[in-house]
DNA sequence: CCCCCTTAGTAAAGGGGGTCTACTAACAAA
DNA sequence: TTTGTTAGTAGACCCCCTTTACTAAGGGGG
């Protein structure tokens, strides 16, 4: 046998990383994988016929059948008959996923006050809603409140549960593991493992700004070869999505742009105990005092006086990474104009063309149901690949 | 089996993406990637027997062996003998990567002057070192002279080539086009496949900077899980390293941190076009132009002054993507002091403890030979999947 | 010294996974 | 009709890893 170097190798990026544990691939992964792909074009798509599914995965018409009689038997998938239109040869069986079959479950625990939950379809489409008074608690009580919660939601699901998914503020590991959520007084909290154990579901945790990331990415269209979408409510959060997957940060943070020092000097005092973070002039409080009372003139002063620093604290960020749009996600009022429009200025002032020609820089286009919207995304890549 | 070729397979991290055409997963790229974590392991831990191996890698010891006389076959690995010790059970018989067996032809392009060439071991080590005046030379010129001077590395190397890694400035998208190297006055230039076509072997070419971040994570200690090395020279570049992969960014513009306005106003004109640019006050001939004939204590000062605008620079990139470690390459006289510990301070400043507590800034652990280093890092693992 | 135990490495059978080839089904157009 | 085209499936085959069982080669205790 001779020597055969030559040829390129499939490095499975990432896999090959020597930080993590090196893992093996099988070809039951591989199956998986094509799984996700027949799905996932399913999801994106729509019906597709296995013949087009096969051109589209490249995968042959073989594989796609035998794939896609395995979904169907697992209830994902349907035939919707013949697909409408005349053309020459056989006609096509049109398939698609049964966006209906499953629902999944899904928190918001952004806000201090209330958590809001969802039972949604697989498309993302709200089917109940409901939210509930926190009533200040913390810690486990906060837990015990949320599993009833949940379970009330469970019990209003009119299809089988897929998964829970939950947005929380603060760090949280790939785990689901609440490594810090100051003001819900978690630590360490094994949220998810905890919620699964107790519910018999799966359960998925992510920090609320990345998933409101990963919402914009499947249920908007952001562009994921590279983007970020500033969160502003409360306070002020990022997410990253690079590549199709969110950043994650070596400790889980992430997007923890909001306390970002932006004034050397002069600013205000920030909950997080220093002075002059980006949260004391963006968040909707800090908007709302610096805004309250004024002419349309000084307010839209205030505003790009905001947008000015939110701009000059993302010209490195944009720059390092390249990236190819910038959402904001919050009050449209506050947010969807000088502000946005002097944080591009400042944005395309500071960094140079090659990096900003192909930028651009609008409001998220998910309303205040993205992290609803996450959650789902969350359940459904996590369970069935689909993102 | 003879050249069963330049298959590039698809890499499994953005697989799921909607946006790249989706590819599928067969068991041979299962088979690849194992192949691949075997010598990835043998590349940083040293010689192993199989049976640690399978331990390391979760396969069993069947395939394992398996691989490994595949390896051995191509003559990419060797048994050494039995391993040293006594303990119960059989001896094992270790085996490792023969990295003697194969060169790698490495050139880097950062110099406006000239090029700097090598012909380096598997493990990086330098094995024949070359440079060649540039004399002015640009565009499709100066293409003929990087081949010729390739061509005199091949000719020096003492073992079959497994491919040549170059390092250039300017962006440079996957396939190794050089999209715009202004100074080279390259634009659009398909150069690793042009040089792969003069040459008949792999060429692999990225962006300097970003190739050497690659060396500082596979050479260097560099945490994987993401850092950045800012490379300070005539300009001043930067890569990034996520979860052991490299940011590519949009436009394969990532890292491009040298031409962030860090001066809003009076700062000096820069080759860019614009004002105030970082490189203005970090690169080399500005570092060494602000400091030349002033007292320690007002250099230091001077130095201090470019560390914080680096700083402040970088904070809120390290705060977007939670890094861990932020390295600098280059002089270390004007890096490595007030520049490197003010630029620190400002970090700390601006960042929130969840961020920075457990950043580390320091200099890169690589000489002036990184991009080197880097280029056979790519060669690595585009054609062997080791990094 | 012998027996037992442990560890290393390999051979053979088996099963998952995808492709290739060949076939049927079902239509449009000539 | 006949011809050509497209959709979908069946069977044979190859790739790849695992399971099971076996051999090889040591240590240690009685």
């Amino acid at each position: 046998m001779t020597t055969d170097v030559t040829r390129n190798v499939a490095t499975m990026r990432g896999l090959s990383s020597r930080l993590r544990p090196l893992t093996k691939v099988l070809p039951e992964h591989a199956r998986a994988h094509n799984r996700s792909l027949v799905l996932q074009h399913l999801f994106h798509e729509g019906p597709t016929s296995r013949a087009d599914l096969a051109r589209a995965t490249q995968l042959t018409r073989v594989t796609i059948s035998d794939l896609v009689s395995a979904l169907i038997a697992e209830g994902l998938v349907e035939e919707l008959g013949v697909r409408p239109g005349q053309r020459v040869g056989k006609p096509a069986i049109l398939v698609g996923m049964r966006t209906s079959a499953y629902q999944i479950v899904a928190v918001d625990l952004t806000d201090d006050m209330e958590m809001r939950g969802a039972v949604m379809s697989l498309n993302g489409a709200i089917v109940v809603r409901s939210q509930l008074n926190i009533e200040g608690r913390t810690g486990a009580d906060l837990v015990d409140l949320l599993a009833r919660f949940i379970r009330g939601l469970i019990a209003s699901a009119t299809q089988p549960v897929l998964g829970v998914g939950i947005g929380s503020p603060g760090v949280v590991d790939p785990e689901g593991l609440v490594v810090e959520a100051p003001n819900r007084r978690w630590f360490d909290v094994p949220l998810a493992a905890d919620l699964a154990d107790r519910l018999g579901l799966p359960v998925h945790v992510a920090n609320d700004a990345n998933i409101a990331a990963l919402a914009e990415f499947t249920f908007g269209n952001a562009d994921g070869d590279g983007f970020m979408i500033v969160t502003v409510g409360q306070g002020v959060g990022a997410g990253v999505v690079v590549d199709g997957s969110p950043m994650r940060g070596y400790r889980n943070a992430a997007g923890e742009i909001g306390h970002v020092t932006v004034l050397a000097e002069g600013g205000l005092r920030c909950a997080c105990g220093r002075d002059g973070c980006l949260e004391t002039v963006l968040a909707v409080p800090a908007l709302r005092s610096a805004t309250a009372g004024l002419s349309t003139q000084d307010s839209d002063a205030a505003l790009a006086s905001a947008g000015r620093l939110l701009g000059t604290a993302l010209a490195p960020v944009i720059s390092a990474l390249n990236l190819s749009e910038v959402l904001l996600s919050g009050p449209a009022e506050l947010l969807d104009g000088p502000l946005r429009e002097t944080a591009l200025e400042v944005i395309r002032d500071r960094t140079m063309p090659a990096v900003n020609a192909g930028l651009t820089f609008r409001m998220a286009s998910l309303d205040e149901d993205v992290v609803l919207s996450g959650a789902a995304v969350l359940v459904l890549s996590g369970q069935l690949g689909v993102s």
